[in-house]
DNA sequence: CCGCTTCCTTGATCTGAATCAAGTTTTTTA
DNA sequence: TAAAAAACTTGATTCAGATCAAGGAAGCGG
């Protein structure tokens, strides 16, 4: 049993109840018979890192693994002159680690108030062998986030920066989508979970090409920019439209659109 | 038992015997026991593919799934423009398909002369079922390529088209020293497995920038380009010092760098 | 509420890679 | 083995996004 901890960043609890866990049915665990459960439940240790913390840093031996359960962070790899690249956002539910390594390959950093709910690698290990559940579970999820970083690659080799800016925003109304069980309508509203230094990171541009790229999409009609970090996107299909890649947009959702119009 | 069969770019035989299989102990098959070997045999169905053959493509249903034994081949993804991006690249012993996915998500086309070992997906999700041994295999090759995917996406974001090319050098310079489970030395030579518009989809550039990039390193002595198809590297620590990230592309050697120099 | 800092926007200019345009070399085919 | 096609290289020009530079808006700490 864990012993009650505390660092820079984060604090440890036991008092969290996988039952009222937001990400219980679709995280690494979600799948386990409840004898599986209890083992998690009597590994688990609970901890929290404010925005902008480190989570883990590349390089650092890997001591521990885990979900993701409150707020989003994102996986960065930096270039020795300090270019940086986002590549990979975490979202509630997403695994953190990689079992069967024992160093850690990227930055993984808070992209805001963040909670986890974490195990020791060893103790997930031993899991992982026993159980198929979980490493059914585990295979599948990596195979989504393997797909979903090739699709990205399209973007970053190939797409304008006005693309890749629709894209994040499709992107971002996907997992809205998905992690809030909710049909997409013509009209979407996202809040953004970075600030546009990050949004640049992650769409391999400059900081003031991304805030060009705002700019024009708002005067072209394609978003409305409510505040810093709240964007609404009156008509998805127009969105889409400008990606380059309307089609895996659509398809994405697992035939979950709504084209009813008459939103707005 | 798999009826033999025939379609315009592939055979089927039932002339192959595992145990000279040249990826056997590092395909997905590679840690099954002897039973779960039996099973997997009595599925296989070994095809040929000539170079530059479409294996899979993007959108229609999956059928099967298996181990590329022979060759090198790459998926692909493009925009509705026709802008293509490579996405991924096939070697000996790399697993091809997706299981718990009816749609391919990617075209997979052969680079060279292609041979592979397939299964029926249903089959093969079958033994995945059953066998810890072959999903623990795969998560690990999946958590791998997740990885490199990941590597890739910092070149295709942030690197200059010299550091795209030396990059490329180098991620096919270690390719060769796993496969061949050589290590390197001060100078290497490597076979490209592709054309020059191949590596131009690869690297998110055109062809007319890769030969430029080629010209120029030849040009500085970094590369010797020796027939269409090889390159000698004299110095693989002067060329990754090119790539922007030495560090990963001598650290990802696992330790296997030779750094006695008097090669040459 | 003020001043400070951080974040964001916009403008002017520059630059690396794309595009357009010939040629050259290699491979294929007849 | 000659002709045609495909693959590659090199040069001139253009352009999208980077860089350099300045100012404005929002959040924050005192």
């Amino acid at each position: 049993m864990q012993v009650t901890s505390r660092d820079a960043t984060g604090t440890t609890t036991d008092k969290f109840n996988c039952s009222v866990c937001p990400v219980r049915d679709h995280a690494v665990c979600s799948r386990c018979n409840p004898e599986e459960f209890e083992q998690f439940k009597a590994i688990r240790r609970i901890r929290s890192f404010s925005k902008g913390a480190h989570i883990m840093r590349a390089g650092e031996p890997m001591t521990s693994v885990g979900s993701l359960t409150r707020g989003s962070a994102y996986l960065r790899r930096s270039l020795e002159d300090g270019r940086r690249q986002m590549v990979g956002l975490l979202m509630p539910g997403d695994f953190i680690g990689r079992p069967g390594r024992r160093e850690v390959a990227f930055d993984i950093i808070a992209g805001t108030e963040v909670q986890l709910c974490q195990f020791r690698i060893g103790d997930f290990e031993r899991i992982l062998q026993a159980s198929p559940a979980v490493s059914r579970r585990l295979l599948e999820m990596t195979l989504d986030e393997l797909d979903a970083a090739r699709l990205w690659m399209l973007v970053l080799g190939r797409a304008t920066s006005r693309e890749r800016l629709t894209s994040l925003f499709a992107l971002l109304v996907q997992h809205d989508a998905r992690h809030m069980s909710r049909k997409i309508g013509i009209s979407a509203k996202i809040e953004l979970p970075f600030a546009r230094s990050d949004i640049a990171e992650f769409l391999g541009l400059t900081i003031e090409t991304v805030s060009r790229r705002f700019s024009d999409l708002q005067g072209d009609g394609l978003i409305r920019i409510e505040g810093r970090r709240k964007i609404l996107i009156p008509d998805y299909l127009a969105l889409i439209a400008e990606t380059g890649d309307s089609e895996s947009w659509r398809h994405e959702f697992h035939g979950e659109v709504c084209l009813s119009s008459a939103v707005e």
